[in-house]
Order: structure tokens, then sequence, then C-alpha cells
DNA sequence: TTCCAGGCAATAC
DNA sequence: GTATTGCATGGA
């Protein structure tokens, strides 16, 4: 894959150290072959939002959302937890399941700051209402840079189609299995994660079945 | 118009 | 304990 579509550069970030955060994050926001991210607190919470607003969304709804949360100064814990009644839920109203979302962020700032900076573990991230599996690997492989595997519903897919294990094969067993199969690196693990949702969307562009089949 | 996206929690059986 | 349902917007 890696061959076939080049380094994808995730996490993809808004170009926010500027005052006008971009529209398109893929203007400045992926940054592939750099593994040093994030470089800021700020880009590493950013991250943990988009992690929790990219559940079962289009990527380019949560980007709309990231920048108006910028717009209205809401991409930091403090300012999340004291946002006036409504202002969370119209600022990320593109990413849809806006209320649902909405909680889910005041629950994860709130748990952010009682973390006074150090790296969350997988089971305290999976204490935090809204945060399930994928999410919490998502923010310990891309915001806190552990190497930890990130399967999605794509790479679940994937695994089984080609009947790389026998089934049931849930999520718990798809992380064991692809720990088993690559190296334990964070480049690896975070182009092999970025790479299966990209091979995904391209198989997907080009006619194959959603997840329906 | 219908389908579906980088899930998760609540509810039903 | 496993299966289903609700959450919601925007693009194809």
């Amino acid at each position: 894959m890696l061959e076939a579509y080049g380094p994808q550069g995730w996490w993809p970030l808004l170009d926010h150290a500027g005052r006008n955060p971009t529209l398109t994050g893929r203007l400045t926001g992926y940054h592939p072959g750099d593994f040093t991210f994030p470089h800021t607190e700020s880009q590493r919470f950013e991250i943990c939002c988009g992690a929790i607003l990219t559940q079962n969304t289009a990527w380019t709804n949560v980007e709309k959302a990231l920048v108006e949360l910028v717009r209205a100064g809401l991409l930091s814990p403090r300012p999340i937890l004291g946002a006036a009644e409504g202002a969370l839920e119209t600022a990320i109203r593109s990413s849809g399941y806006f209320r649902a979302k909405a909680k889910k962020l005041r629950a994860f700032a709130e748990f952010y700051l009682g973390q006074g900076g150090r790296t969350p573990g997988r089971e305290a991230l999976l204490s935090v209402w809204g945060i399930g599996p994928e999410t919490a690997d998502s923010i310990r492989l891309y915001a806190y840079g552990q190497v930890e595997m990130v399967i999605d519903a794509y790479t679940l897919r994937v695994l089984r189609r080609h009947g790389f294990c026998r089934p049931p094969l849930d999520y718990d067993r798809a992380k064991r299995y692809c720990e088993q199969h690559l190296p334990r690196t964070l480049a690896d693990y975070q182009e092999f994660h970025a790479l299966m949702v990209e091979h995904a969307k391209r198989l997907r562009a080009a006619g194959a079945p959603g997840r329906a089949a």
C-alpha cells in the first residue's frame, strides 16, 4: 500500500498557528513522512477533538467543525467547558450527531484537564463517556505518540474479506493480529492505519461494495 | 432520492 | 451476553 499510495502524513492538522485556519486540511494539514507531530499542546488537543468528531463521519465535515471551533475560540479545554449554552453545538454542527458530540467534547475536556499533561492510558481513555476503542487508540497513537494499533471499520472489513483470521473477528482480535504482523514502531502504526483508510476510500471510489457487503 | 462516512452508548431481546 | 437502534450533517 505504501508503494502504491505513498506516505499519508496523518493525523491532518489545521494550520491555525497563523490566524486563519485553512478549510482544506489537504493543503497544509497532512505531513507525509513526518511522524514528529503534535508539536504543540494545542495541536495535541486538536487531534483529540478530531478523533471524537470523526466518529462515523466524513473528515471533510469534521474539518469544517474544527475551523468553526477555532473561530469561536473553542478548540481548547477550558473554553469548551465554559462555552455558552448551545455555542459548542453550533460550532460543530457540520460534523453530525452534534448534540452527542458536544457532550463527548465536554467529557473529554474535563478528562484532559484532569490529566495535567500526563499521557493517558488506554483504559483511562475508555472510561471517558463517548470514547470507545478506536477513538482511544487514535488519541494515543496520533495525539500522544504511543505505539498503539488503531483498528477501524475498513481494516476490520479488509481482514475479514481476505480471511486473514477466522471469525468472529472483533476489534480486539483484529488489533492483536495486526500487532503480531507489523513492526512495532510509531511510524509503521500510523502509516498502516492511514493507508488502510486510503485503500478503502479508493476501493469505494472504484465501485467496491461498502459496509453492507 | 438513497446511501454512507476514519463509532459509541443506550436499549431490546 | 449479543443484536439492534438512535444519533445528524453533507457529499456522491
